[in-house]
DNA sequence: TGTATTATTTGATCTAGGTCAAAAGAAACT
DNA sequence: AGTTTCTTTTGACCTAGATCAAATAATACA
């Protein structure tokens, strides 16, 4: 999707507002797990994925990696706590795919939050999206039994699910692999 | 703490939209263990709490009650979905002290986004920041065992521990009460 | 101050899902 | 096409924390 189309089905911006804006986004083209951001790293660029599947990631003291969020096409991807408070990121974040992003530094964002109330508002809305999304996930973590979880991720993500690694899913759904595949069997035999 | 003291706390208003703004929120006393907002209900206000604790919680079909949240001084306080979009709230918000708290509409807060870039400005700190703590509630509950949730807790609320009953705390870190209480029983053996 | 009510602790089990280890299947590389 | 490497599945066993039940302890209330 075009950047200034999908930032216009968010906020209507006039035309010469949207303009500026997105002149000071880049284009890049990303390949497949190279990482964007290592952890320990301040992150400094937001991304807009316009193709691909990317993820961020923790690295546990034992090396396992723990899938934090996935991102797929039309959402904003970034280290975001690190990304907000300029602080050293826990998280990497990749894409799973070779992929194309939108991206924007820090200080340029800044600046068009002072310079348009419009883009303000579109970082208002976007963080308050990206909220819910959390609580919900929250919520499936805590409430929720392995199954039930899946299932969940089943309606949330439909297509994620078969463009990446179980293992990655797993770890994101706070199970394991093999409890994972486990439910993929018997959830199989229930829908047929 | 003063509404105008916090809010400029944040953001730095002139004093004329300070003193509208400020203008838009009403003072109200609540008593404890009333419920501001009821499963099912919209939530219609964002609260403000200037004197008290509060929470938010969910019923389960078996009617145990999960807290979701607290609320202490210095903090907005609502049911984040249902107030953001509008929809029946999953959950209860309920004072556990007889408190005191500013309140404001959807509506009148719509209006003054809308009217000062700066009160855009505002939200989009405020859910940004929520945003961070839900974050880092997801990863405590999500990778760490229940006695490191409890730490974590103590650390990050620790007022609140001895202001709320244990059942309380033990849903709202994912845990039953009789395994807090028993992490508390060895916890203050370990500190001694 | 004694009684009822609610919150917390303690004990005895039970279970969902983890861990460890190895086999089977897919992809990627020569 | 054959070997190496990575991913997924399967099996056997184990543990953190849940559940159930009952005993204390603390609060409220008459």
């Amino acid at each position: 999707m075009k950047l200034s189309r999908f930032l216009q089905n968010i906020v209507p911006f006039p035309a010469d507002e949207l303009e500026d804006i997105v002149s000071y986004f880049e284009r890049e083209t990303v390949y497949k797990n190279v990482p964007l951001v290592k952890g320990g790293q301040v992150c400094s660029k937001l991304y807009l994925v316009e193709e691909g599947v990317g993820r961020s990631y923790y690295l546990k003291e034992d090396g396992k990696e723990i899938t934090q969020w996935f991102f797929v096409e039309g959402q904003f991807m970034s280290s975001i706590e690190s990304f907000f408070q300029q602080n050293p990121s826990l998280y990497y974040l990749e894409m799973l795919e070779d992929s194309v992003l939108y991206s924007i530094t820090r200080e340029n964002l800044d600046l068009l939050f002072a310079r348009y109330h419009n883009m303000e508002k579109l970082g208002r809305l976007l963080s308050t999206e990206m909220l819910t999304r959390v609580v919900n996930k929250l919520n499936a973590i805590q409430f929720q039994t392995a199954r039930e979880r899946y299932d969940y991720m089943l309606n949330e993500y439909p297509n994620i699910v078969n463009r990446v690694p179980l293992g990655n899913i797993a770890s994101y759904l706070g199970m394991t692999q093999e409890t994972l595949s486990r439910i993929r069997k018997t959830e199989s035999r229930n829908k047929s």
